[in-house]
DNA sequence: CTTCTACTTGACATTGCGTTGATTTCATGA
DNA sequence: TCATGAAATCAACGCAATGTCAAGTAGAAG
């Protein structure tokens, strides 16, 4: 997990700890079922310190999204280039598999909280246009549904990929999801 | 909501209640927000009275979920021919939008419960394998990515279809998603 | 009218939540 | 090295929801 905010590192560490006991116990048992009280015998912290924090348990997971997102923000803004940015999310999951898990396994549970499901549907729209627009086409109608087509598509294929313990490379994965995307399912048979 | 068990008209009159009170509050303010409480409440019927039909609230949603998955089944069965399934599914849905928004919106939260995500993605593989033998091909590599591919596609458009307000009819968004899975993106921007 | 089922009422122990005030640990830089 | 402030602990609290139980009531079917 990301730094969230100015702390000593005392303070950040055990803001971690509780980060990655919370991905461990949504992976176990899921979300819901998950209380303070788990989280914080889990993290070796006392219930109270986890107050001083967070105000819940939404809270914390929210946050924990927010500075995944950030990382992957960062990311493609530094390694922008010819790659395509579907490649860099998989090799983001790849190396935060455990927290993508705990985010797949709860969808867009936590309410109101800016998700990364969400961030992935919106980035997508745009990305959409402008690849569209190097076909020289203007964006079809339906976009919305378009974009929640790809997006959940994208969501859960990535989510099977992390369970099956990434047995295809990120190159690979995103290969398929590419042509997937573009060509469709007829493009994988015929080249056989 | 299809009918559980063998009850008298008026047991099966309040489970029904109680299911449909925990559809329209799990829209309202999230599954895992939802009380028993709230539930009776809006159900006006008494809390004790809950604990007669379900053991908790995942054993309402699980069994109100695998109601509709038989209804599912069943509309398949009697209505099999040349239409795709993927029509069915969409026609189903509309009928019952209320149910599926909720099921949508709690993803696989509820742990070890049939649910109806699991029912779609394992319909999916033997369905895909059919369609393809069709055009002489065995199935490519990879058929489980692919698998989870199209059904996180299908829920996640379904999802959006049906929070828009069904701005498609069926026979519409069926096709939309028909034609975006076996021909891709790029299928659309040709045809305009 | 009786009988069986479904529902209600009121009460109970248990658990988790979120907060508070007093105290202790720990890093660090004066 | 020791004083200072930030971070963590400890004990205790009221509150709300859970799940259960025994006793009593309403309603439908014979």
């Amino acid at each position: 997990m990301a730094r969230l905010e100015n702390l000593t590192e005392r303070g950040y560490e055990t803001q971690k700890q509780l980060g990655n006991a919370l991905m461990e116990l949504i992976i176990e048992k899921g979300y819901e079922k998950v209380s303070i009280k788990d989280l914080t015998e889990r993290a070796g912290i006392d219930r109270t310190t986890f107050y001083l924090h967070f105000k819940d348990k939404d809270d914390l997971f929210t946050k924990s999204q927010i500075a995944t997102i950030n990382e992957l923000v960062e990311l493609r803004r530094t390694e922008a280039g010819p790659k395509p940015g579907v490649l860099l999310v998989f090799r983001h999951m790849s190396q935060n598999a455990k927290l993508y898990q705990a985010i797949f396994r709860t969808s867009g549970l936590v309410p109101g909280s800016a998700s990364l499901e969400q961030y992935i549907a919106n980035s997508i729209m745009p990305l959409l246009e402008s690849e569209l627009s190097r076909f020289g086409v203007s964006p079809p109608l339906h976009m919305p549904a378009i974009a929640s087509y790809i997006s959940g598509a994208l969501r859960s294929l990535a989510r099977w990929w992390l369970e099956a313990g990434m047995p295809q490379s990120p190159e690979e994965i995103s290969e398929l999801f590419i042509r997937l995307t573009t060509k469709g399912l007829l493009s994988l048979v015929e080249t056989r």
